[in-house]
DNA sequence: ACCGGTCCCTGTTAGC
DNA sequence: TGCTAACAGGGACCGG
């Protein structure tokens, strides 16, 4: 599932292929994939024909591509997406990959790009979604400095917090916050308005590392092992986008989410049974939050007053 | 302001 | 073989 890595190895790829080509039609073959666009469909449309990519942006999971302003401003609007949990943004270059890209069972938008390109959202489970939106300032102040095509998110996404691997995150604060809630680690870890791009996969990976179970109390928690959490946190994920990092191509951006390069590399995440890497006990599934939760009953005891 | 539960959606897999 | 049920999951939304 698209994590944080696996978006970060996307806004790279786009970044690379489509920044300066301009939008010339756009295909919206579902219109569920663009139900969060106010004014539907159409307005979607019009409002991308004739634009530019100006840059490419992350802030967890969301990303979004800041559009062409009137020449001599900052950009104020941009194409944002989500992935969900099986979105894909796929850069078509040649005739032949337009034309194949075309025929996909999971084609949901397709934008046609100068030069004969094509940026297609495949998107199998339709948990992810594309619009364009105006871009603002958030409460925790802008992700690049002021006047950078970087100086505002969108306006949807203002409520989602820094992530871990921005160098503006302000870390003691964030411990402090996660101290200050009355719920459970994971739960905590999983909050995109408290610390962004962690999911279900990594949370579960980051708290076999830091040998700590999901049902910790946060308000009991100390403030090393907040810290032990997050550091765990930003250390799988920054190994697993160093793996996917190598695993596109020039003409292709990968959201290798599934099948991927990284599961070789999962201690306890999808092991039921499996024995822990660290101490062989087998790993234990529970349900949490109408999904799953995996960890080392070894490794990650649980609390006697737990809170999920 | 915070917290926890529910729902959205579809393809694959497990089970009968 | 053919059907159904469970499962995967981020985030909007809502009630407490």
């Amino acid at each position: 599932m698209p994590e944080l890595p696996e978006v970060e190895t996307v806004r790279d790829g786009l970044a690379r292929h489509v920044l300066d080509r301009t939008v010339t039609a756009v295909e919206v073959r579902r219109e569920y994939s663009v139900r969060r666009h106010e004014g539907g469909p159409l307005d979607f449309a019009g409002r991308l024909t004739g634009r530019r990519f100006e840059a490419a942006v992350r802030r967890g999971k969301f990303l979004w591509l800041p559009l062409d302003p009137v020449v001599g401003t900052v950009p104020d609007d941009a194409l944002m997406a989500h992935l969900g949990m099986s979105g894909q943004l796929l850069v078509r270059t040649t005739p032949v990959e337009v034309a194949a890209g075309g025929s996909h069972p999971h084609l949901r938008v397709r934008l046609l790009l100068s030069g004969g390109a094509a940026l297609d959202f495949v998107d199998q489970r339709t948990f992810g979604h594309l619009s364009v939106t105006d871009l603002g300032p958030t409460p925790d102040g802008a992700p690049g400095g002021a006047g950078s095509p970087l100086a505002a998110v969108p306006d949807p996404a203002a409520h989602i917090a820094r992530d871990l691997l921005d160098p503006a995150l302000d870390r003691a604060a964030l411990v402090a916050a996660v101290r200050g809630r009355r719920t459970g680690l994971k739960r905590a870890l999983l909050d995109q308005a408290l610390v962004s791009g962690i999911g279900n996969i990594y949370a579960d990976e980051a708290l076999w590392r830091a040998r700590l179970h999901y049902a910790r109390p946060t308000d009991t928690l100390r403030r090393a092992e907040v810290e032990r959490a997050l550091d765990a946190a930003a250390e799988v994920m920054t190994e697993a986008l160093a793996q996917g990092g190598t695993s596109f191509d020039a003409l292709y951006v990968d959201v290798n989410g599934q099948s991927g390069y990284f599961d070789r590399s999962l201690a306890v995440y999808g092991k039921a049974g499996e024995p822990c890497p660290r101490c062989g006990a087998p790993v234990r599934r529970d349900e949490f939050m109408n999904r799953s939760s995996f960890t080392c009953p070894g490794c990650q005891p649980r609390p006697r007053h737990g809170r999920w």
